[in-house]
DNA sequence: ATTGACCTTCCAGTCACTGGAAGGTTTAAT
DNA sequence: ATTAAACCTTCCAGTGACTGGAAGGTCAAT
């Protein structure tokens, strides 16, 4: 399977595809006139890669949980400890957007918002 | 005043004062020693960053803010403009996490979390 | 005179790609 | 047989917003 087809059935550009290969997260066959050839292991790996990434995965964590996928005798608790960890980061995340959130709403409530300048956005963030 | 004094005023570190500086958002000073100078209203502007920074906007919509802070005839609507799209863009945002949130959630319940190998969480980032 | 805390510039690295140039290969149509 | 397009390859550079570090100059206090 060329790079391309292997961009379609995982929904990754195939910059993408080559720069996972670029830091070893996988490794396809090359054809013989040079050009990659992905098995469906590979478009599985793929595909784990996209999910995972999709999930809020960094790479390196997404090389982690490959290496759990990988190792048959993993113990699920790994996993699900990585899952949690993520999770109350993306709790974290969602409370501090949440703060921005209900801060820029006042500010742009106060705000008259017409053709005069006085602004009382720009006066809060000047530290008025 | 000094950078270290400016990073004070401002909670800034000095490196990422010198970076806004490379790229044009603040020009202070220099003292016959060479070292950066910073009057009360580069400290200011520094501060406006500082807060608009803090509340997600970018570097470059940073910019279109200080131009509209330096404009002394700025329309208020101007700034609003820009504080509800970017409340928008956290709306999205904060949906976006907890859609990820949520899934994330049910992997992670499902998931035993013992030592056996079985892993639904891994299961699902493969496709099955 | 020397230490230590400042300051300067410049270069490189981060993360996860993304864009583009220059060139080789394959496929399909003319 | 030729040509065009749609692929593919490598390599280099850029993004955003800093951050780290090296090499060296300056200042205040001891």
């Amino acid at each position: 399977m060329n790079i391309g087809d292997a961009a379609r059935a995982t929904g990754l550009p195939p910059k993408t595809i080559r720069y996972y290969e670029d830091i070893a997260l996988v490794d396809p066959a090359r054809a013989d006139n040079g050009y990659r050839d992905y098995s469906e292991s590979d478009v599985h790996r793929l595909r784990f890669l996209q999910r995972a990434r999709g999930l809020g995965f960094s790479v390196a964590e997404c090389r982690s949980l490959l290496s759990l996928y990988d190792d048959d005798h993993r113990a699920s608790c790994d996993v699900k400890e990585m899952a949690l960890a993520k999770l109350s980061e993306i709790d974290r995340k969602i409370e501090e957007l949440q703060g921005l959130r209900d801060t820029l709403s006042t500010l742009a409530e106060s705000c008259h918002g017409d053709g005069r300048p006085d602004c009382p956005i720009i006066k809060d963030l000047a530290g008025a």
